[in-house]
DNA sequence: TGTACGTCCTGTAGTAGATATAGGTTCAAG
DNA sequence: CTTGAACCTATATCTACTACAGGACGTACA
């Protein structure tokens, strides 16, 4: 069971040791017991909730949200209402994301194909950049 | 024609007055005419430029390229193979992105529809989120 | 028990890319 | 010629970390 330093939980996370400090520092994870020389002992469920940030955070929520996940999903009494607002908001701004990043995946697409790759003085790219969004 | 205030370049452009003097500081926009009193005079080239940056950012370009681009596109004597070359990079990071945001959308939405809304002692989205990546 | 070396500690500073504030100056309309 | 909005510089703040420097701790081995 869980006796972590915090070289330990680095491992097994994957998150870096000044990155576990900073999450300490700023509230995100809960500060752990010490030995008597002051080193950082963890636990399970530091290791459980760390786990948690960066699975959240690779999933794209913003530390905001993140941490608000934490708060609603921590003491037990998980409000699904409330995670489940946070996951629907998220869920919209992906699918705004996936629109725009396809448009303009077409249009980088469409580009590129007009693009010589010589030297000339007109320049596709640059002339889709200084177009106006319409 | 072109004698803006940095306060009309903003409303123009939609930049933050901040912003733009960042972008001056930063060499990303050249430094414009002053007046007498110290005042900065814009001409229609840094509505241009700060345009071009800011749809550049929009669309995803990080801002070393779009400095890049700046500096290719800049002088008249365009390279249309650099600037390819940064498009094209740029367009397999824009498709590497739309398919990591499609799966991460298929996996929302199939978490969100388990989800009940009530308050129950079992989220779907917190399990989702404490489930290891496979 | 000693010692050597890897790990850990705190504190500070740096990063990008802005954004905000404080305190003072200039411009332009009436 | 006044007044108030807009502008000026300089410095500080922000997020989300990362990277030192300089020193203390812990443990495996002799």
């Amino acid at each position: 069971m869980g006796r972590l330093s915090i070289g330990e939980l680095a491992r097994k996370t994957g998150v870096h040791i000044e990155t576990i400090r900073y999450f300490e520092k700023i509230g995100m994870l809960g500060a752990p017991d010490r030995t008597a020389g002051g080193h950082r002992v963890f636990d399970d469920g530091h290791l459980r909730t760390l786990k948690f940030i960066k699975r959240a955070r690779e999933l794209g929520f913003a530390p905001k949200e993140v941490r608000t996940l934490l708060d609603l999903g921590g003491p037990a009494e998980a409000c699904c209402d409330e995670v489940r607002e946070i996951a629907i908001h998220h869920l919209e701004e992906v699918r705004r994301k996936i629109d725009d990043l396809t448009r303009l995946e077409r249009h980088l697409t469409a580009t590129v194909e007009q693009c010589s790759g010589g030297h000339v003085p007109d320049c596709a790219v640059i002339d889709m950049l200084e177009t106006a969004r319409p």
